[in-house]
RNA sequence: GCUCGGGUGGUGGAACUGGUAGACACGCAGGACUUAAAAUCCUGUUCCCGUUAAAGGAGUGCGGGUUCGAUUCCCGCCCCGAGUACCA
């Protein structure tokens, strides 16, 4: 029989089904080996040819990993909470729950057809009751805890109410609120139950605080900072306002020194090691506190952060923002009119213009003075939008010698420069940020150079109370909300004012029905409309649900133990799998998911539930696959009306043509199916062509895979065409898996051409089954042992595609020696089985082996002897440009070869009459004679 | 602007620590088989010059450098992609 992939496809999925092959165990004899591929959104589109990239890598890395002997665990799942289904549910009242079961059958089904190794006994849905169950679990473990800076970890909340009893807050060292008032131990024990609360929620690592958060009305939601793009929301582009809102928020910012040091320990790409670096923004600075001149304001400071307190005697002015909340009573009677001007003006003009508009230096003076704590010199106070309110304390001291902004500001409003080290140049130019040289007009700290000024700086001002060494973060606390449907009930109700966890019993709180999925008409969130739904059937229960990124900060670890009623995970099952060893997916997560899932990580690894400070050892990025569009080039008549007619891309320039898409299905390698274009579009039924060589070539451009640009490609429509084997195999093909690449059917005629050839070996001419026992030949274990070793190197070091080609050569090689023996063959069929896993099953199962155990075969011991040459066809090169091959024993040293090599009459030809000045001779490699 | 990637034939790409640039595949051209087509197989295919074959020259974005030898290392520049952006 010829190559029949359908049969033999369909059959093998059914059997790995059926004897759930693939299912993993939790005890093993075996080394344990992790291999996660980022969930999907289950979305309506389905899967296009794109998705499953990242899935095949981690696919063959997982078979890779069973042949060498590890016990695999290699699960899928569906993050099926999200937006789309909500706004679909909006249009047509369909219940989300519904769409999404729809979505997630498709997916399976697709998913299924591409032959993935998963253990689907593990499968999870963050929008299934029993998942999310956990996720409201872990939510009020985050409740009922607090950071501890002592120890660096979080603890129980009972702890820090322990000491509060003892000693009050005044000896704690916690992460909390900014603005929480000192008490004794006497104070807190007075304090009601009430006002007990409303200091703990300052302190809890998930808390209800009013806030100012990205609303975007569109969406009718607040959103993270990561979902925000310059101004507008990234799911579908919308307008996003600040408001002032109550909203949950997860304190983060707790773990931001972890969660950069974190990224030294793990095996991540760099450049999203980078943007959570840049993401969480830590500077080393000061914070100082320059007082207030005016005597009606006697005791208010202005509160700078800088990470350049050395230069603090070059301070000319301060800048606060125009949001800055002293700015009202900074503001001189003389100056009100034109700080209201500058506000005004500042509040027109968008965040957006904002941030374009970096060109033009803007502001306006206060009238007020404040005290340089180093000097007592005066320093005018001014207001300008370059300073954010929300970055360090909307405030900095301005330093024009030495910031390029600054400088910028002080010629604009004539403001003095002031030089501050010697190495400093060009002064009247621009500012100059060096921190080399000595420093002068800066009193006690003349002379010293930028290490020593630093700590005599800090303690100066320390002992003035004037100011401290600082660490700032640009990463503020995660807003934790959404106002929406879709997504997990937050377990609290509300007595009063304060919110308190429902009973850990009553979980999961499922969501309730509601009749529409919008906003009541008060402006609550769609559970507002839940009729009925109250805790205890009188308290009033929180209304938003939450953000998407609540059910992907932890599902790897349901997926160690998915099926637990008790636990959110088994103490054996994480102490068994512990982290991920290998995880796969797509760099858009650098800042949410990736993020948050550590967050969630170290919380849970301090309170002792997971064993491993980071959850994902190594990731890797596959790159985005892009759409390839074809054209077609439609002649346009005198008139500038469009005819009937198209003319070939070749010949596009003899015409005036407009350029229309077409659908990239019914083209191939850039030729068009005419026939089928007819039927494209009805306007195309009488289409006529003028044609290059009889064909119609399209014309193609790389854009974003859409349905509006008809580059889509499906995957099923592959699969039905040359087989999932040829699909996997012709994916990793396309290139590094790591880089973006648009997708391209050309070439995949070859991997399929590859697949027929393979199995060609196991066949003779009329397709009987036919493999040879006996040795085989020299040149057959060199082949063999070749690819053995190359595919072992490739698939550590994730370069797939460089296997294909190399499982294409050997082929190739063994084609030509004829070779159909038994011992080559099977070898042959483990190390392509990761790759190809259906037509190795069958090759496999036809040589005799029983069914399914290909799986679980052992990877073959590359065996270095066969690899072992006596000569080699040295290139021999004339000052480095290569002229003739030379055969020369490998056990020949230098001596040797270089006489050898210097007698030989072709060599003699191409010195022509020249003496050599020098031989180099590299064994193995080359020889070079340069003359 | 800054930080990362990346520029190699008509195309996707290969070349591991400096050692035969263009593996493998697509496409293209020619040929075999066939009444024909499809499928399959064979040959050629970086460019220029030339050709019966040869021989020669250029060549990994551009310009320089180190080296016997550079796609690979160093310096300067150009272009493309991603991220980020008044972060004090």
């Amino acid at each position: 029989m010829d190559y029949q992939f359908k049969d033999i496809e369909s059959r093998w999925q059914k059997f790995w089904a059926e004897n759930q092959t693939f299912k993993a165990s939790n005890q093993s004899e075996k080394p344990k080996f992790y291999v996660l591929d980022m969930f999907p959104y289950p979305s309506g589109a389905g899967l296009h040819v794109g998705h499953p990239l990242g899935y095949i890598a981690s696919d063959i890395f997982s078979r890779y990993k069973r042949l060498k002997g590890f016990n695999v665990l290699h699960p899928m799942g569906y993050d099926s909470f999200g937006l789309p289904a909500e706004q679909y549910a909006i249009q047509t009242g369909q219940h989300p729950a519904i769409t999404t079961e729809a979505n997630i059958n498709r997916y399976r089904e697709q998913l299924d057809n591409l032959g993935f190794s998963y253990d689907w006994s593990r499968e999870v849905r963050t929008s299934d009751p029993s998942y999310y169950k956990w996720t409201q679990w872990i939510f009020m473990q985050l409740f009922n805890a607090w950071y501890n800076l002592e120890t660096d970890k979080a603890a129980p909340i009972s702890e820090l109410i322990e000491l509060f009893e003892t000693a009050g807050n005044e000896t704690v060292k916690a992460v909390c609120d900014e603005e929480v008032e000192q008490f004794s131990a006497d104070q807190w024990l007075g304090f009601s139950a009430e006002k007990k609360e409303q200091i703990l929620l300052s302190y809890r690592l998930t808390y209800l605080k009013e806030s100012t958060v990205n609303w975007c009305p569109a969406l009718g939601t607040v959103l993270a900072n990561d979902e925000v793009k310059d101004g507008f929301s990234e799911r579908g582009g919308f307008p996003v306002e600040q408001k002032k809102m109550m909203q949950w928020s997860m304190r983060i910012t707790a773990y931001a020194d972890r969660l950069l040091q974190g990224l030294d320990t793990i095996d991540w790409p760099e450049p999203l090691k980078e943007m959570q670096r840049n993401w969480i923004g830590k500077s080393v600075g000061a914070l100082v506190a320059f007082k207030v001149e005016d005597e009606k304001l006697k005791g208010e400071a202005i509160e700078v952060f800088t990470t350049r307190v050395d230069t603090i005697f070059g301070v000319s002015f301060l800048v606060i923002a125009p949001e800055h909340e002293l700015v009202e009573q900074l503001t001189t009677e003389g100056q009100k009119p034109e700080i209201d001007a500058y506000i005004a003006q500042t509040k027109k003009k968008s965040e957006l213009d904002r941030m374009a508009d970096t060109k033009t230096v803007s502001g306006a003076f206060t009238g007020s003075y404040v005290i340089n704590p180093v000097n007592g010199e005066k320093v005018p106070v001014w207001i300008a939008d370059y300073v954010l309110a929300g970055y360090g304390t909307g405030a900095v001291m301005a330093v024009p010698s030495g910031d390029q902004r600054d400088y910028l500001f002080a010629k604009k409003f004539e403001l003095p420069i002031i030089p501050i080290l010697d190495a400093q140049i060009d002064l009247d130019k621009q500012a100059d940020a060096t921190k080399d040289g000595k420093y002068i007009n800066s009193r006690f700290i003349n002379g010293k150079n930028y290490q020593e000024a630093i700590p005599a700086l800090i303690e100066f001002l320390e002992a003035k109370s004037a100011g401290k060494a600082k660490v700032n973060y640009r990463m503020r606390d995660a807003i934790f909300g959404r106002q929406r449907y879709w997504g997990e009930p937050v377990p609290v109700y509300f007595k009063g004012e304060l919110p308190e966890l429902i009973d850990e019993k009553e979980l999961p709180l499922v969501l309730p029905e509601v009749d529409k999925y919008l906003p009541t008409e008060s402006g609550e969130p769609p559970l507002g409309r839940a009729e009925d739904w109250k805790y205890q059937s009188q308290y009033e229960y929180e209304l938003s649900t939450m953000p998407g990124w609540a059910g992907s900060s932890w599902y790897w670890y349901r997926y160690m133990d998915a099926q637990n009623g008790q636990e959110f995970a088994s103490k054996e099952a994480i102490e068994y799998w512990k982290d991920v060893d290998l995880y796969i997916g797509g760099s858009e997560h650098a800042t949410g998911h990736l993020l948050y899932s550590r967050f969630w990580n170290k919380f849970l690894k301090d309170l002792g539930y997971v064993v491993e400070e980071e959850p994902f050892k190594k990731l890797i990025n596959q790159g985005m696959i892009q759409g390839r569009s074809n054209f077609v080039y439609r002649v346009i008549d005198e008139d500038g009306r469009g005819t009937n007619t198209f003319v070939s891309y070749g010949l596009r320039d003899q015409y005036k043509t407009s350029e229309i898409h077409v659908d990239v299905n019914i083209v191939e390698n850039d030729i068009l199916n005419l026939e089928k274009f007819k039927t494209f579009r009805p306007d195309f039924a009488d289409a006529e062509f003028i044609l290059e060589n009889g064909k119609y070539h399209c014309g193609h451009e790389v854009e974003k895979m859409s349905k509006s640009k008809f580059n889509v490609v499906n995957p099923d429509d592959i699969i039905e065409r040359y087989g999932a084997d040829t699909l996997r195999l012709y994916e990793m093909f396309l290139g590094p898996l790591e880089q973006s690449k648009p997708w391209n059917t050309n070439g995949i005629e070859g991997v399929f051409k590859f697949l027929r050839k393979f199995w060609k070996l196991f066949h003779d001419d009329q397709f009987n089954f036919r493999v040879t026992d006996g040795e085989p030949g020299k040149s057959e274990l060199k082949s063999l042992h070749k690819i053995i070793r190359k595919v072992e190197e490739d698939i550590e070091r994730f370069s797939f595609n460089t296997s294909v080609s190399s499982f294409m050569i050997c082929v190739n090689e063994l084609t030509d020696l004829k070779s159909s023996n038994r011992q080559i063959l099977e070898q042959l069929t483990i190390v392509l089985s990761s790759y190809a896993p259906h037509i190795t099953e069958e090759l496999w199962s036809l040589m005799g082996h029983d069914s399914g155990t290909l799986s679980y075969a052992q990877y073959p011991k590359f065996n270095p002897e066969y690899l072992v040459e006596d000569e080699f066809a040295y290139p021999i090169s004339i000052n480095g440009k290569m002229k003739m091959n030379l055969n020369i024993s490998l056990m020949l040293e230098s001596a040797e070869v270089e006489r050898f090599v210097l007698d030989n009459e072709d060599v003699k030809r191409y010195l022509d009459g020249k003496t050599p000045k020098k031989l180099i001779f590299v064994k193995g490699k080359i020889v070079n004679i340069v003359v």
